[in-house]
DNA sequence: ATGAAAGCGCTAACAC
DNA sequence: GTGTTAGCGCTTTCAT
């Protein structure tokens, strides 16, 4: 690879000048011609290892994250990352694998690959990742840091009105004259399913529906877990009319189950799920489902990490609505 | 952040000594003690821009794909991605979405960035795409370049035999009385549709079902496509009696469009579908599916790149086998 | 085994 | 406006 000083030479300048003209410093027309020829001619590509050196600013953002198969991650990079690109930044992915030691050696890695900033859907509890953070520039995603420790700390958040999303699937199966319903919740490990548990009897409680009249069930947020919860549930005596599955990975164990047992939502059992837009139109009939903005909180994280690299104050949580996509699958009942 | 210089004055030895105790060059116990030490007390954290300037290597390897938002790439990512960090290498991702000056413009940005290595899923037609991609050493994932092209470049391929998975499909629809039989393809512009109409219409061939007998479909690989041309397929007045589609997407759509119809799979319409064994899965009855070794691919990609990296000679073309995961909506007929 | 010093490719003072 | 030069943090001769 060429470098600055060969395009100096053939182009008869110093490689000052060279570099001012590449960087948008004014420099005499016929020299800019020359550099400018120099370079198509050598195919000149400046080495931006060696720039970010000199800078020290890499240009480079990390970002931290359980997995990579999994379309509510990824469709969050896809467009963090078009962000990002627009303004010259590169994406540096890593994998925790919802391992803590994992994800803090993936951090220091990130860290000795001098990143300007980082989004993170850490798996440590967010209080203390913002410890290993540091004075790293770190927009969290699907989860939050209490304000008091974000306080001074150059980080922020961005997620879904988890609470608001369940509020509103809760409103939905009621109105709908449900009142024994059956909810499919994520692990407590996690920030998510606390939102959404309580939103879910928030709404609850404000139409006299108690714990008593619910079925929660907690697991991990597998297919598989949808789809035991979903069985055990269904082969209660006293089954509930109605399943709410509050993520992606439940909504398709219980569709799953649902069908083997031979039910169709919004007939015998009425069903809300979660995120998965694609197989709630695929399926006949269509499932009502609450859709995060996947994109938008991508978009947003970016633009919140941005900020922060440009020296904005850190300490914002920002909530994004939620969409209700609305198919046939919740049934009017009377009881 | 501490810089190796610090670490020295505390250590009270030379930068060269911690440069090689660190880097595994023997150095005298005290000194080895001392080092240890500063470097914790500072929390020293080694420069990898630095250091990849002065060794000229960067440690790192582009990953250029269409998209970030289908999982069959993101899966392969994955394990690409687990594969180079064992190794010590990162990954960059970059998006052509599907575009090929884009994906120009992408691959330009990776190389200044030093990158020593690419795995691609060109959006170029991949012989042309070798020239941009010079002497870096790259591996082509789900693309094939001609042996004539690669002779001597750096270059390989990791992909599905999509021929003899195509191939497979056929017979185990024919082997089940089929004769009829719709195919809904992907786009000719890409590679894999052509391989796998080849390997379809090579089994039907020999079991001396002509073209004549087929439905063969063409579309974009995108669930709105499956969709419609599973729905013009199931208005024909003499339909096919199995539909095989093709692709992930393809599949989703056609499922959808069969539910729709209040068709069954398995019963009034034979199915096989592609790569999405979630889908297949949760389906009742379970459906047939050709799933792709998304995680081998990835595996062997990375492999073989890090083969080309340490100076390998490239041309190779690997195929790997699918599997076949038999469900019940292939039924056996008597025409 | 150790340290002084050169230099990776670039940018930013600084003097002209 | 241009060139000379120092130096970003590190590794690597090359003497010692």
């Amino acid at each position: 690879m060429a470098t600055i000083r060969e395009v100096a030479r053939l182009a008869g300048v110093s490689v000052a000048t060279v570099s001012k003209y590449l960087n948008g410093t004014k420099v005499r027309d016929a020299n800019a011609r020359a550099v400018e020829e120099a370079v198509r001619a050598l195919d000149y590509k400046p080495n931006e290892i060696a720039r970010g050196l000199r800078k020290s600013s890499s240009m480079t953002v990390g970002v931290l994250l359980p997995e990579l198969d999994n379309l509510f991650f990824t469709q969050i990079i896809s467009s963090v990352d078009a962000v990002l690109e627009e303004r010259g930044y590169s994406t540096l992915v890593c994998v925790s694998r919802s391992d803590s030691e994992r994800e803090q050696r993936r951090l220091d890695f990130l860290r000795r690959k001098q990143i300007d900033g980082l989004i993170a859907v850490p798996t440590t509890a967010a209080s203390d990742f913002v410890t290993l953070a540091g004075d790293l520039p770190t927009v969290f995603v699907d989860r939050v840091v209490s304000a008091a420790v974000t306080s001074g700390v150059r980080c922020s958040s961005v997620l879904s009105d988890n609470f608001a999303a369940a509020y509103g699937a809760a409103e939905e199966l009621i109105l709908a004259g449900h009142t024994r319903i059956g909810v499919l919740l994520g692990p407590d490990s996690n920030y998510t399913p606390l939102e959404r548990r309580a939103g879910f009897l928030a709404a609850c409680a404000l139409h006299g529906i108690g714990e008593g009249d619910l079925f929660l069930s907690a697991g991990a947020y597998t297919v598989e877990a949808g789809y035991r919860m979903t069985k055990e549930l269904l082969a209660l005596d006293d089954r509930p009319s109605a399943l709410f599955a509050t993520n992606n990975e439940l909504t398709i164990g219980a569709v799953g189950a649902l069908a083997e047992a031979g039910i169709t939502p919004g007939e015998e059992i009425s069903f809300i799920g979660f995120d998965n837009r694609t197989l709630a139109e695929i399926s006949h009939p269509k499932l009502t489902v609450i859709v995060q903005p996947v994109a938008e909180i991508g978009r947003r994280a970016a633009e919140t990490l941005l900020g922060l690299i440009d020296g904005e104050a850190g300490g914002g949580i920002l909530h994004l609505p939620t969409e209700t996509i609305r198919g046939e699958s919740v049934r009017r009942i009377t009881s």
